[in-house]
RNA sequence: UGGGCUAUCGCCAAGCGGUAAGGCACAGGACUUUGACUCCUGCAUUCGCCGGUUCGAAUCCGGCUAGCCCAG
């Protein structure tokens, strides 16, 4: 696999003229993006997001994630040797409200969420996608491992990366077809290790920068602390730990300090490891069980989006993935309610969480998700 | 107050004269565009206290202290 044989030149007399707005978190991937559609003959313009990070950038901590403090400087430079245009795109408001404080409600009303989804869906494709067409983009790409596909029907689907260990359409289920349509991802095409070789020869200045990792705006990953921050006095209050039969087990700090399938943090010595099994806002408790316990074969999920497939008429069998690392499991699919589908897996699954998304693929393209809400 | 039993890491717990297992918890690291999971590493120069026997004791003996149980 040579990073530099998918030569373009034939694409790039098609593509001239073409203008995409690339969202550049300063990375090596939306970098190697940017460069490869140069490539490729677009008319190019770097755009960096500012959302969460103050405008000085600071010192602080260095890789917070996909949009880091070092996002905007980084981005800029690199930039420069493409050649491109590099705009600010101010999103802090946006992102505070779509992202910030979406995260921490979720934990206050015991679900789990996941931000990246939700900033990819409120923030990058939307905000930055409309602002993109506003100033004449055909297009916005982004460093994501995955690939925009077509159905037989017609219909645009996000395909896996050629990699499935990076690849990343988990987090990118809620796009439309729409924005699909006016969608560009180039490094689905290559392996980490071949994104990173192209940097290296296009000699970008970030092309050892680590792979950014935890939760962006809350650097130091103490969740719990940022929540406490955020809400104040709204945060949930000390409870108990029970078993499945209701008897106590010991105290919680608060149930926004757990989710389920949680092993670490519990400082319960029952002699063998104890879970998370649920979490209970009602009652504020938090219930635990054993290894086994923590599986399950079936689930429910709203907030239902359309991608490869436009509705599900009847039972399907596809793969679903129910957390980001998720390697898949086989289960049928079926509509039980205006926006809810079930899931029936195959096999259990370890720890189905309420507020994480459950995506669906068959033959490698995401046909939908939804939100799990309970299983 | 008599009689018996037990006292080993934060919790549970091996050990039975030869120089402190293990599990849980905890800490650090790896993994990771979410939370988790998982993996790796670390974690009692010391066995309630004070003496004694012995080349050598957590392991044997005596005393003390504490807790539990049974008698009254």
């Amino acid at each position: 696999m040579k990073p530099g044989r998918r030569k373009v030149p034939v694409r790039s007399r098609v593509m001239a003229g073409k203008k995409v707005v690339v969202g550049m978190s300063g990375g090596v991937d939306s970098s190697v993006a940017a460069y490869l559609l140069k490539e490729q003959g677009y008319d190019v313009v770097g755009a960096t997001m500012q959302i969460w990070q103050d405008e000085e950038g600071e010192k602080t901590a260095e890789n917070g994630g996909c949009c880091g403090l070092s996002a905007v400087e980084d981005a800029r430079r690199v930039a420069e040797v493409l050649g491109i245009p590099h705009y600010v795109m101010n999103f802090k408001k946006e992102f505070r409200v779509h992202v910030m404080d979406y995260f921490t409600e979720e934990y206050l009303a015991g679900r789990t969420p996941n931000p990246c989804i939700a900033c990819n869906r409120y923030v990058k494709w939307e905000s930055m996608f409309r602002r993109s067409m506003e100033i004449g983009a055909d297009y916005i790409a982004t460093g994501h491992y995955a690939r925009v596909a077509r159905t037989a029907e017609g219909r645009y689907a996000l395909k896996t990366s050629v990699t499935a260990k990076k690849d990343q359409t988990y987090a990118l289920y809620s796009l439309t077809q729409e924005q699909l349509a006016h969608t560009l991802m180039p490094v689905g095409e290559y392996t980490k290790d071949e994104i990173r070789s192209i940097a290296e020869r296009a000699g970008l200045p970030v092309a050892h920068k680590p792979d950014s990792q935890e939760i962006c705006f809350i650097p130091d990953h103490d969740y719990a602390a940022y929540i406490e921050r955020a809400v104040g006095d709204r945060v949930p209050p000390a409870g108990n730990f029970v078993n499945a039969g209701g008897e106590v087990l010991g105290r919680h700090r608060g149930i926004t300090h757990y989710t389920v399938g949680q092993r670490k943090g519990l400082n319960l010595a029952m002699g063998h490891p104890v879970f998370v099994t649920a979490v209970r806002p009602e009652t504020n408790e938090v219930v635990i069980g054993g290894a086994e316990d923590v599986f399950g074969d079936t689930l429910d999920c709203d907030h239902i989006s359309y991608m490869g497939m436009a509705d599900l008429p009847a039972p399907r069998e596809v793969v679903a993935k129910i957390r980001y690392a998720h390697e898949g499991e086989r289960c049928t699919i079926e509509k039980t309610a205006e926006d809810v589908i079930r899931c029936t897996f195959r096999r259990p699954v370890r720890a189905i969480t309420p507020g994480q998304a459950v995506v669906f693929y068959e033959d490698g393209c995401v046909l939908g998700g939804g939100v799990i809400r309970r299983s």
